[in-house]
DNA sequence: TTGAAAGCGCTAACAG
DNA sequence: CTGTTAGCGCTTTCAA
């Protein structure tokens, strides 16, 4: 491979030129360098160039996990935003694990210009650690306590209100509630959305209607047996991710149980089969591919240091869509 | 941040002892060494490191679509190998486009020590063009024609000929297929799969049952609403690939066509929500995350230089799964 | 086993 | 506008 002292040699200039030229900046001998650079089809080493400048014109990425539809278009959205600035995106699944989350922050922080990552735990040591260095982080899909960095989330209590209140006004009053980890953003926002939409309704507080997941699909399908064993059975349930949902709908599926007539379904986050479904699912959906580049934007503004505040948290809305999954419960 | 220089002199020694014991050697100060890394909260720099072994402990990974559930699976499984081999990966979507898919290529050699691509085409030009370089490379789930790469692909005629013989086992023989492109390698091998497998039959050759669409969505949809019209319609569909097979059951779904009775259909690529499906899908399923991680173990194979052999086809098995899409057709 | 020193390829003062 | 030069942080001969 051609370095950029040979194409100054072949040039006839000095590697400064060569430099300069490659910088944008006016040079007499342009066109000399730049049938220098054809001749030897020299591209200058993005590595050198890193450790002169301390630049990366990369970011990295750490979701839980990439094949969740969720993490996936959420990914997404920030490889595209990233491509158009000319950076290139390290991708890590946490694999809801904090441990594994940590090492993966270790690795990326030594080649990247920023990081964009959703946080297992809201609690998390390793964001903290972070902040002890300066390398931006804008937080996704979930925030940490007591940092000071942008994050991007969803108004997942709006969104949990806005099913809760749909569904009330379908007549259920017996509505349960399949939870994601309270430790979790997302979890525990949509839990808290959960109990106060219930309570503003004057729905009866049941404790058994409210069951702990950890966002995976059995954690879902186990859920929906537990309530269906019940001996005072919810009517209807949300369910607060798209893997759980899944599971919830297997379980619905191998009990035999009808929907909506029996039970009503509604699952946060969109489903690219959700309209497949018999019936088809009625869901709260966010734009996934936006909170992403959202993120993103925000990530290389403050790369680009052109934005200075810090500690905000944008929030993006939820559509509740009404589809199949969802009607009167009936008399028992 | 602390270099390599501080902690040799804090730990009274030169730089050399310090690279020697990072890189395991014994060194008679290792003590010293030790704290003097542990008090400064040292940790070497990869950039420089690269800079002067050539080496990036990263490999790069270049899919159309990580939002497709197999390139996300693929991509998982790639991962997962890749950080026990202590390898970053970096992503790209090449988005089905030859010109991205140069122009990524073109940023990713330039700071990984190989490359797993999903080639867009067989006469793949930005692939051909990496030959020249040394840079190992492993084709996943498509393949270029006239390179000499290692490549890992399904068992894509076996699938669909298992689909076919499944159909004609129940009866049918006006089979059509909804083909991907035939300029890749699955489109063109899937194709093939259908075209010798209905021959086989000795099925009539019905040209238009074949439709090529481009493995989106819409295509699929489109495609089935193009056969839904024929005067002599198919009584039994094969899909080519996942996101076709979507559209395709979006189309069924909104002509009201009964499944599997008026019409049975067969989607190549497991989709999470097959058997949720009313009746559940039948597929033809392969493993997204084997086919990831074998493709990264025979690039680690290579790059470490164990591996010296090449263009070695390695094509792993499909299954048909049967589901409740498929039955025997209803008599005209 | 150890240290001195060269150098990976580039950029950015600095001086001209 | 141009060239000279130092140096980013590390590894790896080479000599001791």
């Amino acid at each position: 491979m051609a370095n950029i002292q040979d194409v100054a040699d072949a040039a006839g200039v000095s590697t400064a030129s060569v430099s300069r030229f490659l910088a944008g900046q006016k040079v007499r001998t342009a066109d000399a360098i730049r049938s220098a650079i054809e001749a030897l089809d020299y591209t200058p080493s993005t590595i050198a160039r890193s450790l002169k400048t301390g630049r990366h014109n990369a970011i990295g990425v750490v979701v839980p996990d990439i094949t969740n539809p969720f993490f996936a278009g959420l990914v997404r959205g920030i490889e595209d935003q990233a491509r158009v600035n000319g950076y290139d995106v390290i991708l890590g699944n946490s694999d809801e694990s904090p441990t594994q989350e940590e090492a993966l922050i270790q690795t990326l922080i030594k080649r990247v210009d920023g990081l964009i990552v959703a946080p297992i735990i809201e609690e998390d040591q390793s964001i903290l650690a972070l902040s002890k260095t300066s390398v931006p982080v804008v937080l996704v899909d979930r925030s940490v306590t007591s940092t000071n960095y942008d994050s991007v989330l969803v108004d997942n209590i709006g969104g949990i209100t806005a099913a809760v209140d749909h569904l009330v006004e379908l007549g259920h009053t017996r509505i349960a509630f399949i939870s994601g980890p309270l430790t979790s953003t997302p979890g525990r926002a949509r839990h808290t959305g959960y109990v106060v939409a219930t309570a503003a309704h004057n729905l009866d507080h049941c404790p058994e209607y409210v069951i702990e997941g950890d966002f995976r699909e059995e954690s879902g399908d186990a859920a929906l047996r537990q309530l269906w064993n019940l001996d005072n059975r919810p009517t209807a349930v949300i369910v607060a991710n798209n893997l759980m949902t899944i599971g919830a709908l297997k379980a619905l599926r191998e009990l035999d149980v009808a929907v909506p007539t029996q039970m009503s379904i509604i699952g946060f986050d969109e489903l690219s089969f959700a309209e497949l479904l018999q019936p088809p699912l009625t869901v709260i959906a966010r734009g996934d591919n936006d909170q992403g580049s959202r993120s993103a934007t925000l990530l290389f503004e403050r790369i680009q240091g052109t934005r200075t505040r810090s500690g905000e948290v944008t929030t993006l809305p939820v559509e509740l869509i009404v589809r199949g999954s969802t009607s009167t419960p009936t008399k028992p």
